[in-house]
DNA sequence: TATAAACAGTTTAACTATAAACAGTTTAAA
DNA sequence: TTTAAACTGTTTATAGTTAAACTGTTTATA
């Protein structure tokens, strides 16, 4: 069905573009110096859990071990993380955020909320709301449909 | 009031996800040697007009101009597109899709269709409609939101 | 007309990402 | 016990992006 092809296009396109949009604005809110995968690292400590593998990291933000590795170096030179030998496993290490990371993800959440927070102010409460059982369906499907992709879930 | 605070970054973040998986899935379904910008370029030709300046095209997919030059000269190289000056403003460029531009962009379409088809089949039409309006209406007000901030609609 | 400002596109440096090769560690199997 | 396979994280090469400096052209202004 043609039309149905045509929507899809229309409907991917019209998220790819709020994604980009979104994300340049959250970029420029951040503190300089600090990316937005940096921050969603130390996001993930504050709203997921206070200790993880580089490995644990990487699968859950949908990158490359390769651009974890990157990430957590730039933020241990900033002295935000601790990344050390986990002594039962010699071939994972242990990350948890340091109290400077804390307050670096705190006041990076600080600035950043309200720039956010603008951009829904004219959307109602319940419009969002609406919208989002349809993402989060969405949001898992997609997920499951890369896991069942043939050669493509190991590196993830 | 938090509690909008949390749901927008929750939004966005269905936002980003679905936008991150789709844009992978796509870019796995393009030919070897295709990005998507390559592509998106190629299809602006098709959906938006025949002729562009890089400028105009930098633009319409919010890329650096220099971003634009750097997918054009890819282009060029694959005889996908024609460049040429502008006989009446030395300034501007002229940008065409050749007829081999156009073989490549159907036939990707041809291959990329069906998995975006694959993506939205277990949705039906109608859910994928009653979504589009609330994000169409979002993009449009983010991208009037960037236009107005200050220091920033230069080089965009 | 001369000069300054704005504009269109290119180049460069820095950054982030991927894919693939790699090194070391652990687990499974023979 | 030895060996092969799987795993965890790093490195390397490649590609695409931004921001800013740059070149050349056009427009505005004094």
């Amino acid at each position: 069905m043609a039309n149905k092809n045509k929507l899809a296009f229309t409907f991917f396109n019209e998220i790819n573009i709020i994604a980009q949009l979104s994300s340049n604005a959250f970029d420029r809110a951040l503190p300089i110096g600090l990316s937005r995968s940096q921050f969603s690292v130390l996001n993930w400590f504050v709203r997921v859990d206070s200790v993880a593998t580089p490995g644990r990291l990487s699968t859950a933000f949908m990158v490359t071990k390769g651009a974890m590795t990157n990430t957590l170096k730039k933020l241990q030179e900033k002295g935000l993380i601790d990344v050390k030998p986990d002594e039962s496993n010699g071939r994972q290490k242990i990350v948890t955020m340091t109290a400077r990371g804390r307050q670096v993800r705190d006041q990076a959440l600080r600035e950043a909320g309200p720039m956010m927070m603008e951009y829904v102010e004219h959307f109602s409460l319940d419009g969002l709301r609406q919208q989002l059982p349809f993402l989060q369906e969405l949001r898992q499907y997609l997920d499951e449909k890369r896991y069942s992709e043939a050669g493509h879930a190991k590196d993830k």
